[in-house]
DNA sequence: ATAAACAGATTACAGATGTAATTTTTATTT
DNA sequence: AAATAAAAATTACATCTGTAATCTGTTTAT
């Protein structure tokens, strides 16, 4: 019975950062995220405080500065929202989701070869 | 030069049902959508108008009413969406997002064929 | 011609989101 | 300890979204 996570664009941005170095002082985590992005100090720490009444993300005091970390697994919500995409758009059918791709031409031949392999061994076991 | 289409979740469904039925009257639109969804006449009408807004939408006079149709075709949205939702989660790798599909053991034995089958043809021509 | 129905337009309103300035608290340096 | 700097919290504010009520103009049935 889990809540309905909504986490937004920005927020996932933030969430990204936290994916990618599992504990982060607000300060690391903004100084990341001023390079990569065009926010300013401010807004990072409302999307990181968002994210925290969300039970998105968690912070433990260490020493005398909060230590924030993703309490939802990357692997889960992308899943999630993968599964979202297919259903809201492809009425579930990945089928029809690589149909889509292939027919924007949106797979190289190699990357059609590297997702035969990965079915093949998804069949295997 | 594409100004970014920005459809909601609502305005979706009511796309959607354009997509489906590609010239409708408000009412049969909203007739339609009074059995699929919960909402009242006034919410659909209003989702309608913001749709036109947004230019994704458009109506024409005929006679004395209007007639809606879909101005951003499904394929498309569907590949932008596709695209998008690849690219914040994925980093573009269409082989990541097939690879939590798998770990998920979201695909039965019977999809993974039903893909491999579609990934030959892609590469045949 | 009036009243009832309906189509279409306008207004509403709370919560989410993008984006940030400002204030307060806490720590650090002189 | 006072001044300064850094961290955290509070407040702000416009736009978007979900959801709808209400108003107005036009038809249609009486």
């Amino acid at each position: 019975m889990d809540k309905k996570l909504n986490i937004s664009d920005s927020e996932l941005e933030v969430l990204k950062e936290l994916w990618a170095f599992p504990a982060l002082t607000a300060r690391q985590l903004t100084d990341h995220l001023l390079e990569r992005t065009s926010w300013s100090e401010p807004t990072i720490k409302t999307l990181l405080l968002r994210l925290l009444r969300k039970n998105a993300v968690k912070r433990t005091r260490s020493g005398k500065v909060f230590v924030y970390s993703a309490l939802i697994p990357q692997e889960e919500y992308r899943y999630q929202a993968g599964c979202s995409l297919l259903n809201r758009l492809f009425n579930g059918m990945t089928r029809d989701f690589l149909t889509c791709l292939v027919r924007n031409e949106h797979l190289s031949s190699s990357e059609i070869e590297s997702l035969k392999k990965l079915l093949d061994e998804a069949e295997k076991k």
